[in-house]
Formats: C-alpha cells, structure tokens, sequence
DNA sequence: CGTGAGTGAGAAACCCTTTTCTCAAGGCAA
DNA sequence: TTGCCTTGAGAAAAGGGTTTCTCACTCACG
C-alpha cells in the first residue's frame, strides 16, 4: 500500500544514487529543467517513482522563496457562515498545491498577533482574513504585513482586495421573484439595524419595489433579530393590521422559517396566499421548513474559492483589481 | 504598495555580522544552548531584538526534523460541530508553536488524498482527523501514515487515539436533573437510529431510569429526526394518549426546541408542567426557545484542545493511552 | 614550570533541493 | 588537423539555520 516508507525518508540523494547520476541532474531531470537526453529523464523519473520519491518541500521553499502555504485568519468559532467560505479557499487552493494555516483568533488581539507572526515565520506567501461580519474588522492590523493580504466576509482596509456577497442583487432577485409571481404588497422583515447587510438589503428591496412601480413605504421594512421568534411576532403585527402583505421577503431563512410557521399557525396558505422568500439558503433551515424555503444562496463557497485564486495572483505578482468585490448571488427556488 | 515583499529579511548571519560573532555563537545565544558569557548572549538577543530577528522556520525545521505543523482533516463543510473542534485544536496548539493546516475533503477520496499527499510533503509532525459523525470514517486511509494520527468526532481504529464526547454521562446527566426536579414520567425523544449517538444517549437515559427505579419501557424511547419538527410531532403523539410525561430528555436541541414550542402551544407550562432538557447546548437554539433550553454541552472546543495536545505527545514520543477517550459533556441549566 | 581541567567561541558539516557555472566529449566546418 | 559549437552532465554554492567538533586560552594545582 501507500506509506511503506514509513521510516527513512527517500530523498534526491538516494534517486541520484540508484540512477547513478548526481542530485543536480535527479533535480533537473524531476522538475523538467535543464538539459539532458530523455532517455537520462525518463531512467530518473522511472527509479524515482518506483523509490516513492517525495521531494521535501521545506528545502524546496528554502531556495525557491515560496512555501506553498496561506495563513486563514478567522474570528469565527461557531457561525455558520465561516465554514464554507474556509471550504472553498482550501479546496481553491490545493488545486495550486499550497495548503491553508487555520488560525483561530476569537476577538483577542493577543491571540491573533501570536497567530500572525507563528504565519510569517512559517513563511506563508499570503494571508486571508475571514469573519463572521462583513461590517466588523479583525483584531489585527493586517496592512503592513511583508506579504499579501485579502479580506473576505470581513471588513478591510479600502485600498485591499475585499470579497463580499453582493447582498443588493441577491435581495434584488428576491424580490424579482415575489413580483414575478405576482405579489404586490410586499414587505420586508429583517435583522438588526447596526448590521450593514441589513441596509443593503432593505435598500435594494426598496428600489426594486420603486422599478417596479409598486407602493414603497418605511413600514414596509421590520427590523428586529435574527430569529424565528422575530418571524413569528412581525406575522402578528401584520396580521393584527389591515392591510396585510401577500409577499415577504425575510433578511434570513431562520426569520423566513418563523414567518412561515406562524403563517401556518394562521391557516394562511404559502405559497397560495402568501410568497416567502428567505436569505442565506442555509439548508438545515430552508429545506426543513414546511414548505422549503424559496432562498437566496450567498455561494459563500465560491466566495472562498475567489478570495483564495485572488491571492495567488497578488502572491504571483500580477495585477488585481483592489476595492470591494461583491459576488453574485444566486435564488433558490422551493416551495414557499 | 504595500506587501510586494521588497524587505529583506533579517537573517541570523546579519545578527552574527552585527554582533561580530559567528553564526554557531549566534544561534547558540539565542537557542539557550553552548555556552558563552552572559555578556555575549545579551548582547547578541539585545542585537536580534534590534534588528527584528525572527528565525526562518523552514531552515530550522530542514535541521530539526519537526516543523511545528500538524495536519486538520475533516470531511464537514457546513455542521456546527466541526468549528468549535478545530477552533480548540488551532488554540491549544499556538501555545506549542504549532500551526494547522486545514484540509477540507468532503467524502472525496482523492480529494483527501491530495490533502494527505501535500501535508506530507510540508513534513507535518502529525495528523488530526475530524468529522462530522463519529460512527463514520474519513474517505482515507490514515492509519500507516509516516507520522502519529488522532482522531476527533470521527471514527478511527480501534489501535488509535480516538476523542468523543461521553454521551453516556452527558444523557446520564440530563436524565438525572429531570429526576431532580421531581419528575417522574420521563420520556426520550431522539434522532434516527442509525446514529450512534442515538444508541448511546437512549441507554443512558434507559440505566439512569432504572438506576433510580422509575419505570422504563421501550415506548419511552421514541426515534425520529433531528428536527424541530420532530420534536412537534413526537409532543402531539404523546399528548394524543393518557400517559403523558412530566419530563421529556430530548435528543438534540433542535428537537427540544419543537418540543417545547409545541408544548406551549398546547399551553404546557415549561418548566411549570413538564421539564425539558435538550443536547448540544447549540446556543443559537438554546438561548433563543422561550424558556430558554436546559442542555448538555459536549465542550466540543476542549476536545479539539484535547486531541490537539495528545497529538503532540503522541509527536514528542511520550506514552498516551489509546483507544477511546471519552471526556465529559456538562449540563447547562437555563429555564426549561 | 609543567599539567590538566574548564571555558568561550569559531570552523565546518549537515538538513534537502535548486541553480549556476564549468567542463569534457563529440560533431562539423574550414 | 584545428577551432568552434552543441550537448549532456557534474561540481559547487546557495538558502537559513543547528550542531558537533576542535582549538586557543586561562586558571589552579602539584
């Protein structure tokens, strides 16, 4: 099987040797430089893969200025959204043969510099800062660092490369989609008014109601928290007034699933008298609610594997647009 | 533009330079290792501190044959366990220096295959394997890897360091608070049966029962989803018949959660009328059910410290028990 | 004064791979 | 035959540290 070398590492010095040839010629031969017949070539690669030669990369990193590593930087222990977006980085990145340093940093600046440096001197060729708010930065200051440096679903420094969720078009193409079905009392039940993805979104509900030339008020828009519960009591304030919406658009799933419980709870019909249509597709939610959930995804691993590829363009030196990216979010369509 | 790596680094023969010493001199000053006036070592830390000395950690671990990384598998892209275990893991090991690796592989064989072969490569002193479900193994082999294995909320084999949460002791305790509340008529609403967590928790419930001479039947057991809606639907069997508990151990907090919004639908008071302890302690459900969730928190982030630190003795050689550890979950009571 | 022990420090080897430079040999034109 | 060019391959250095070995020197003792 794999892994019979267990004890005594095979190195160039031993493929060398068995080919009879010297490690400058083995390294050359391995790596595709250089000059030599291909017969030569073809013997060392031969004797190397039968010797399961695996050439040190730390020797390899000493000469060559690359360690073939990223740090990831993360604030985040128990939110949903981190995972995904680590995911795809790491997954991003292997393609390219470097692997991602996970460092856990919570809120505690001490922590993160201890993480930072044990980073740079392991030499890592760049570094990505994700979080758990796109609104919130990390507690260290990442800007002068010797190497690269690129933020994604937390905040950066303007002049750096950001990735976000463009939260607008994903909120646009909800209430697209409550339109298209032929809503037109659409309202807006979301989180807490100090979370930025909470502006974007409640604006672009807005205007797309505007484009749309539907009616558009402030009370349109309930903010509250992040939780079914908050679901639950907007259905009741709205149920308790006349004039009663025929489609909701919620600023995530878990207030989504609330809506849709109370609205059943309220013998009225989703989708019959009533579109809903959540944020953030998490699937333990969407999928479970009774019916499933008509949900934004915000490709968060996608997002991962774009902040990963962004970075070793910035590593290889080439050019990257700086500034806030915002990619494309996509609606699931369900049931509700 | 920041960060196109145009310092140089400061290297241990400028240190030498400076001191006017030679590198042996150097490294040994500030290694704690030869011997050498103190004179000369202070001088020479004062003079590494002044130029911002900081060791290239591949050079040293080319030599030293370790290189204060380990390797992070797992298989879990979007559950809530897998974060706090890696967050414990990366934290408890900054403290020796080491640093993570992540690997993400899905339930992709080659995938993972690639991860192991590129960790290898980077000469990792160890691997810790995690996951999602700890009666399933990662889809690679890890058992003759050239370098010690752990194993977290995953299943390895039986020769092998394996960390889980004691589910026995967790449901023991939750069973015996309900029993300390004075309940009598305790009930286990669970997850499928095909998980062995569902086995574990449902004999422990069985044998606290029975240790306390309360009477246990097989129809006190009753299996599902790991749902809210679950836990809806196993409220509304029970209160369908007469033999309704006073006490419902649920088996995670997602099913506890139905369970007690279904209970206050049928104005059951919690705790008033029925007491209600969930699993997980996942506290974007726990804090969020009105009352809030009396749980068993399984310390995921200590057991990721855990198996962090048992991976460095296993690296360092010293003696570690293998095997199965079990470490304890703790009960966290709130209002239900 | 000769001897032995202890001390402080440097030279050199080593870890593993890549890369530059050098060189011998052979082919070919003059 | 001489001289130049090409080709294939090796010697050696580099990369940044650690470690072993050696050595010169001082001091105390007999």
């Amino acid at each position: 099987m794999s892994g019979q070398g267990a004890f005594e590492r095979v190195t160039i010095y031993d493929v060398a040797a068995a080919a009879g040839v010297s490690t400058a010629t083995a390294s050359k031969a391995l790596n595709d430089t250089g000059r030599m017949s291909s017969e030569t070539r073809d013997r060392i690669r031969r004797i190397a893969r039968e010797l399961g030669f695996r050439p040190n990369s730390l020797a390899r990193s000493l000469t060559s200025k690359r360690s073939f590593t990223v740090g990831l930087l993360t604030d985040d222990t128990y939110g949903r959204f981190t995972l995904p977006v680590m995911a795809g980085i790491s997954e991003g990145l292997i393609d390219h043969g470097v692997s991602v340093f996970l460092c856990t940093v919570e809120d505690n600046p001490e922590l993160a510099k201890v993480h930072v440096d044990a980073m740079l001197d392991k030499q890592v060729d760049g570094v990505i800062a994700t979080g758990k708010r796109i609104d919130k930065p990390l507690p260290v200051e990442l800007s002068h660092l010797p190497v690269p440096v690129v933020y994604a679903l937390t905040a950066g420094p303007a002049e750096a490369v950001t990735l976000v969720p463009d939260d607008r078009q994903g909120a646009r193409a909800a209430v697209q989609h409550l339109i298209a079905q032929g809503r037109r009392r659409i309202v807006h039940i979301t989180g807490p008014g100090n979370f930025r993805v909470v502006h974007e979104r409640a604006r672009a509900y807005a205007e797309t109601l505007e484009a749309a030339h539907l009616p558009v008020s402030e009370a349109g828009t309930l903010r509250g928290s992040w939780s079914e519960r908050w679901g639950h009591e907007a259905v009741a304030a709205l149920w308790a007034g006349d004039d009663r919406p025929d489609g909701i658009f919620c600023g995530n799933d878990q207030i989504a699933r609330g809506v849709v419980d109370a609205l059943r709870e309220r013998q009225v019909g989703v989708p019959r008298d009533v579109s809903v249509v959540g944020f953030d597709n998490w699937e333990i939610v969407a999928e479970q609610t009774r019916p499933p959930l008509t949900t934004v995804d915000m490709n968060l691993k996608e997002l991962g594997r774009q902040a990963g590829l962004a970075l070793m363009r910035l590593v290889n030196g080439e050019a990257v647009e700086k500034g806030l990216w915002k990619l494309p979010c996509t609606l699931v369509v369900r049931g509700s």
